[in-house]
DNA sequence: TTAACTATATAGACTAGTCTGTATAGTTAA
DNA sequence: TTAACTATACAGACTAGTCTATATAGTTAA
């Protein structure tokens, strides 16, 4: 009669503790108790618990793409779809406020890793997937031939904007930040136009 | 003979082992080993690992603020001064470069409290104490009276850029990132005039 | 000068509990 | 039957924090 995996069980447990106590602070016999399940089925389903962060992390990614993906099916050019890059952020800031906001899974995931470690790598990897996007998108759009007018170095300051505003709206617990980062990089597209 | 306290051996060790592997992977015995101190040091000195992380994070923001006073200190108006903030985070990250940068401390120690900790209370404070620099540095130029140019908005936008960036650029390795984000702040100010 | 007192440091054993990961035996359902 | 699951016990390392006892240096006062 159990409908969902234990795979699932565990990767929705994970995402709660993890996201809202950190990682290294959540034991795996804090996951395998809210998911309902046994320690054995971590462990066949996972090598490792850096396995199941590894999980985590692309999670958090695929889920953020998802809610980017509903954000920009219906619009009509880039200038907008770069909008909804922080609509796609403020959905999740929303969907986390009621269980404790602390921005940025994958930027909060990547704090508690070493340096070198293949954690953080993965975090820059989304990262970079993300800015792709806002290049993408801004590639549609004519853009004036300034200097710092081009789709790459907009991107950039975009995406400064973006992960600078759901970090501070994490710490003083203003969601509100991202829709006012959101409103900068509007004016900012506006006038490289 | 020996010269230097426990308490900032402590304070130095803790630094360095919090800064570079995250607070909750770091052990309080690998903290008196680093520091070459005994336990009961450190409980002499602290009442327990939460108060020596407390003295981190507020360690972390006064070598920021001394950062900061060295680089304005010989500045003539609040545009240089506003620069010189994202001048004191870059001297930060190309320390930390050494020991494997990692993006901004306070940010980092947040990430790993949970949300309503006094923690991560204490690193909203310290981040506000950095706005309203920004803020009163502004505050000292002949903006122009256009919607979003006044000194609490523009600190905002440019307080979301040096977050964004240093976070971005402890991710990819790239501590330019910072100086870039440094430009786009001086020309978001040039056109703010 | 000498002795008592104070503060800060040391070493290292110890408690009580948590951590990740494994082993084993039994259960459930296609 | 096969595969995925549960429950429980376990190993061994690590956790924060306490404890006793000792060493050393500086201060105070007879």
């Amino acid at each position: 009669m159990s409908r969902v995996s234990a795979r699932d069980k565990l990767l929705k447990a994970a995402g709660e503790l993890f996201y809202g106590h950190g990682i290294t602070a959540t034991g795996v016999d804090a996951v395998i108790t809210r998911a309902g399940v046994a320690k054995m089925s971590l462990y066949n389903n996972f090598k490792s618990k850096s396995e199941l962060i590894a999980a985590y992390i692309d999670a958090r990614h695929q889920e953020w793409l998802d809610l980017f993906a509903r954000r920009s099916e219906n619009l009509s050019n880039g200038w907008e779809r770069v909008l909804a890059v922080f609509d796609a952020y403020q959905d999740h800031a929303e969907f986390d406020y009621q269980n404790g906001f602390r921005g940025c899974g994958l930027l909060n995931a990547a704090a508690e890793m070493p340096a070198d470690s293949a954690e953080r790598e993965a975090v820059n990897r989304h990262k970079q997937e993300v800015r792709d996007i806002v290049i993408n998108q801004l590639s549609e759009l004519p853009l004036t031939e300034e200097s710092g007018n081009s789709a790459a170095a907009l991107a950039e300051h975009i995406c400064f904007l973006l992960e600078g505003s759901i970090s501070l709206a994490g710490l003083s617990r203003d969601v509100d930040a991202i829709s006012r980062a959101r409103a900068m990089a509007d004016k900012l597209i506006e006038r490289a136009l």
